[in-house]
DNA sequence: ATAAACAATAGCCAAATGGTTATGGATTGT
DNA sequence: ACAATCCATAACCATTTGGCTATTGTTTAT
């Protein structure tokens, strides 16, 4: 039900070749949706699907040149996650915690 | 496909009545499925089911006593989700980078 | 001018998902 | 002993999801 940008993160990193998608966007930069097809495996339609689910969640961009689409990814996005993470993942602060430690070790 | 663990916590988040169960279980600690029932706004067979799902991820644990069975949030299985985010969200480290200053700013 | 390449959309389908009521098994209260 | 409570499972249903092929609109290449 509820429209939030946070739902739409959460959802659209649910599906395993969403996030493959993404993952290659982070690591090689911007890509065709060709390149992407030939990437993911599935269906170049499937993966235009899957790339508007991304963009739903801002977690991609798009550019327009000539008759392909590159798009590159938008790790900023992320951030209702980062900030859903930091209330309800104690763990989480576990690793605030060390890296505490770490940078206080660091410097002494 | 992936039945990886990362892959069941990600799955388990995206509902929103999941993540709402789970929330519920970090702020207010062990509650029964009763409790949850009345919290979560749907039928107490769909609560056992998104327990099921949340036990998958292994992001909760129970413990039966008599007749009722008291579920806990184990926000530690957010590991998986933590390491992702790690590896692709820049964002992300860009928090760390933030954190760092301020932790060396805290120290001078 | 035609053909080929790229990407989005439409239309279809099977499977998964999230919900419901009904039921059953176990425990507790009267 | 009987009734009520708690929770899980079963059976069912509507909707959503993720995939496909076919098509269309552009743009580029021949």
């Amino acid at each position: 039900m509820p429209r939030t940008n946070a739902n739409y993160v959460f959802r659209a990193l649910a599906d395993p070749t969403r996030r493959a998608i993404f993952e290659e966007l982070t690591r090689q930069g911007e890509q065709t949706v060709h390149a992407l097809t030939r990437y993911a495996g599935v269906s170049q339609p499937a993966v235009s699907k899957h790339l508007t689910v991304l963009k739903r969640a801002k977690l991609v961009r798009h550019r327009r040149e000539g008759r392909e689409t590159h798009y590159r990814a938008q790790p900023e996005a992320l951030g209702p996650m980062v900030d859903w993470m930091e209330k309800y993942g104690a763990f989480w602060r576990d690793r605030f915690d060390r890296l505490e430690t770490v940078l206080e070790r660091m410097d002494a």
